[in-house]
DNA sequence: TTCAATGATTGGTT
DNA sequence: AACCAATCATTGAA
């Protein structure tokens, strides 16, 4: 490749003795006054660094010994030193400081409050405590899940740490390796300690952008994990044995309006150990089950009849006869189990 | 593994 | 706001 240029040079020597490789008009002046003779050598200069990359790598190198030998190199060095600083002092006054990224402050406060990025103990339990609160704090039966949840995020926070370290590590290697390559050029083309100074905090920038997409995604990892640990359905419990029949139990004696006041609720609630919601939920589902499938309810509905037929009976054998359970059956409401069960099995 | 039971959620209605 | 109806997602028994 380039074979033109490297013909047209091909006769020149590195020795300084002729001006070989000169254009011609550059080579006219030759021999005049003492003025002529520093332009020449500036002439020489210029065209030398003007071809160096056209050179093979061992004539480069000599032609590059030669270069630093010369006797006009420290001066040319000097001013080409001082119209870099000026480029390079316009090209930094745009970019001087830039504000902290307020996403990348988001994210840090965010790994900082999910115990990601804080210390190893304090952190964890203070956003396992966290969920427990947000969760409602239901049964006493999630120990096992907060084990889960802390085993998951200090995996997360294991690996977040492992690859915040790999990207430092890199960070730094390179640039130790950009700095060690910029001073070694720095002895034979112009480079001030501010434009290296400046390479370093692009490089710096650069590998932050990447630490910040790893912070994102972690971030969304521990969402993730947060909202799985969190939504109530994925860690549905059936509820025990005895809320369930005391839940039954009103339900059938109140099955002409199945209707629970908000007293009611509460009070139901407080006795089944479960919230307010749950009850209306269980209603909820209840009546709209019931209504679907009454034959598949009859069942139930006779055991739950005769129970508090059996709890009226006692509490009237007891004494006052007028406060038996109320049972409105017969009223509006769905049809009353005993009597269908009747009717079905005539 | 399958499937009915079941607690929770969602979207619409009154 | 309470409720209904449909649906989702998990549980637990077979």
């Amino acid at each position: 490749m380039d074979e033109q240029p490297r013909l047209m040079h091909s006769h020149t020597g590195v020795g300084m003795a002729g001006h070989p490789g000169l254009p011609q008009h550059m080579q006219e002046g030759t021999g005049g006054t003492d003025g002529d003779g520093r332009k020449q050598d500036i002439g020489d200069i210029l065209q030398q660094i003007m071809t160096i990359t056209d050179q093979s790598l061992d004539e480069a190198q000599a032609r590059k010994h030669a270069l630093n030998c010369h006797r006009m190199k420290p001066a040319l060095f000097n001013v080409l030193c001082e119209i870099k600083e000026k480029t390079v002092l316009s090209i930094r006054g745009a970019q001087e400081e830039e504000p902290p990224d307020p996403q990348l402050m988001r994210l840090d406060n965010m790994l900082l409050a999910e115990g990601v990025s804080g210390p190893e103990k304090g952190g964890g339990s203070a956003a396992a405590a966290a969920a427990a609160a947000a969760s409602g704090g239901a049964g006493a039966d999630n120990s096992a899940e907060h084990s889960d949840y802390r085993a998951k995020l200090s995996q997360i926070r294991q690996i977040y740490h492992t690859e915040l370290e790999k990207y430092e590590q890199a960070c730094n290697e390179f640039t130790t390796h950009v700095m060690n390559l910029l001073r070694e050029q720095s002895r034979t083309r112009p480079i001030s300690p501010k434009e290296i100074e400046r390479m370093v905090s692009i490089i710096h920038r650069k590998f932050s952008s990447i630490q910040m997409q790893l912070k994102q995604s972690t971030c969304e990892a521990v969402m993730i994990l947060r909202s799985r640990f969190l939504d109530a359905r994925r860690k549905r419990r059936n509820f025990n044995k005895q809320a369930t029949e005391i839940l039954n139990e009103y339900f059938y004696s109140h099955l002409s309006n199945p209707y629970p006041s908000e007293e009611a609720k509460e009070e139901l609630a407080k006795k089944c150990a479960i919230t307010v919601a749950q009850v209306s939920n269980w209603f909820g589902n209840k009546r709209i089950r019931y209504k679907k499938n009454i034959g598949k309810f009859q069942e139930e509905a006779n055991m739950y009849a005769a129970r508090t037929a059996v709890n009226a009976a006692n509490a009237s054998s007891h004494g006052s006869q007028a406060n038996s359970p109320s049972t409105p059956n017969s009223a509006g409401g769905y049809p009353s189990p005993c009597y269908q069960s009747d009717r079905r099995i005539q």
